[in-house]
DNA sequence: GCTATTCATCGTACATTTACGATGAACGAA
DNA sequence: TTCGTTCATCGTAAATGTACGATGAATAGC
């Protein structure tokens, strides 16, 4: 599958920027997001009441936005708080910020 | 697989942006649209060259930037010229804008 | 008409994603 | 110690994603 994808060169922020486009490519993702960023804090039982499926599913979606680096959780026995990570948020935030104004207005008569 | 998928409801807005973080989860894609939005046009053919894949696999990602309306083709025999889709570069700018600063910098003591 | 060029699509092989239930690990409370 | 609660991980099945080469469609030029 990849056997090209290491003959191409890409620059740290396209890797970066892909990264988190995957992680947020899921509509129960996004949600999950929301909730955590709306509200101050949530905790993973939380999450599996306000959405209906499996609590392995959450567990999965939850893993692969912590592996994103976009949420953190703090281990709270026999609970997970689990919140926004705001450093990473703010990295994110700047890197589609800069991809899409990065975009010129120029001279294209499409 | 999506066994329970159409149990969930989302809002358009959280469908609209996993699709366009769908679109942007691949490295190559992002660079293809770098080399859109950089430049003031391309032809798929100065993308064939610049990026060392076959050249179906490239049709392939244009294809699915085309299907999330990030880009557009304007066919001008024997070549097609692909531009950024400015209106929906503009609404996917606003959607993730949104959505990144919708975290509260609230009371949360993590 | 015939050929060359450009790009899309088809068919295919393999990897990854996504969902589920079942099981395991860690801890508090009885 | 023994339950009960909470969350992670395992195993698995089906869908999707990603790459390739081969083929097809459309057009320009001879």
């Amino acid at each position: 599958m990849q056997r090209t994808l290491s003959d191409i060169s890409y620059s740290t922020d396209e890797i970066a920027l892909a990264a988190i486009a995957k992680a947020l490519s899921h509509p129960v993702r996004i949600k999950i997001l929301r909730l955590l960023a709306g509200e101050t804090c949530c905790f993973t039982g939380e999450l599996t009441s306000l959405i209906p499926m499996a609590q392995s599913t959450i567990s999965q979606h939850l893993k692969a936005l912590l592996e994103a680096g976009l949420i953190q959780g703090e281990i709270n026995p026999p609970k997970v708080k689990y919140c926004i990570h705001r450093e990473n948020w703010a990295k994110a935030q700047a890197l589609f910020g800069d991809f899409f104004t990065s975009e010129k207005s120029g001279g294209c008569n499409c």
